[in-house]
DNA sequence: TATAATTTTGAGACGGCTTATCAATTTCAA
DNA sequence: TTGAAATTGATAAGCCGTCTCAAAATTATA
């Protein structure tokens, strides 16, 4: 099967695509797999990087896809600043941001006793939990003095 | 004295002005009172609520007194979606999202334990926490079915 | 108080990021 | 294979926020 080449993501997506009658393209295909090498990334900077591969590849393409993947829920936007930034969920699922708003600096972080405490407020108030967003905004170290 | 006014954002804004020689005026008053009644606002839901106030007073103006709040540690600038949010940094009382996938339903939680690990995990990494953000997206027990 | 120096304002121009438009191309089901 | 429907690339358009600058307001100085 051709859609194991990429994983649960590639399922994901043309599932997605199926469901609303969308088509599986060359270029969709190439997003994904450029997509899942990223912890997140923005559509400029994969413009860039995509332009060795397919040169014709338009940025409207790329914003385009991105915001497909966000509905199949392979991706979730993240504005930072004046970008969006289009993080890699199956990376993500266990990893949330510390910004600091003085610098923009971004810090990963996972702790699952946060995570337990989600389930649980879920659970109480009859939800199934699909995905997060957890974001710490505060100064960093250097940007506090 | 009459920065008792507004409490102690007036005053944290009039040292401000002063440490930097910037001026108090008119326009700066009116956009803190309105300010500090919103727990959140855009510049643009800004300038339409003072639009009766003062129906001459510019956007541009109020983009840069709320950054100038920002500056002074009343307001705290996040972005959403394509706009920004000026959040009122006095509001603590800062509740969380449950979001249901299927029909858009938000339950709002707050969680105490899950905001103190927040703050330890901040700590570890050297940051201090001015707000944060967090989104749990899932199913409602009615979509689930 | 009058005057001078400095800052702020308002209106609109501008720039960066993202989306909309549309003819040509590609996909996919029949 | 064929034709309806979706997608693409190029670029125009839109949105949000900032910048510009002359006029007005505020503060400092005399």
């Amino acid at each position: 099967m051709a859609s194991g080449k990429y994983g649960k993501e590639m399922e994901s997506l043309k599932e997605h695509l199926a469901k609303h009658h969308l088509k599986f393209t060359r270029q969709r295909e190439l997003i994904l797999s450029a997509f899942l090498r990223q912890e997140h990334i923005t559509a400029e900077a994969m413009y860039h990087q995509l332009a060795k591969a397919d040169p014709h590849l338009g940025l409207a393409t790329i914003y385009r896809t991105l915001n497909l993947f966000c509905d199949a829920g392979i991706a979730q936007a993240r504005h930072f600043g004046s970008q969006t930034q289009y993080d890699n969920v199956s990376h993500k699922g266990h990893h949330d941001h510390l910004i600091c708003t003085g610098c923009g600096k971004i810090v990963e972080f996972e702790n699952c006793e946060i995570e337990k405490l989600q389930e649980e407020v879920a659970t109480r108030n009859g939800f199934t939990i699909q995905t997060h967003r957890l974001e710490l905004y505060g100064l960093c170290s250097r940007c506090r003095h």
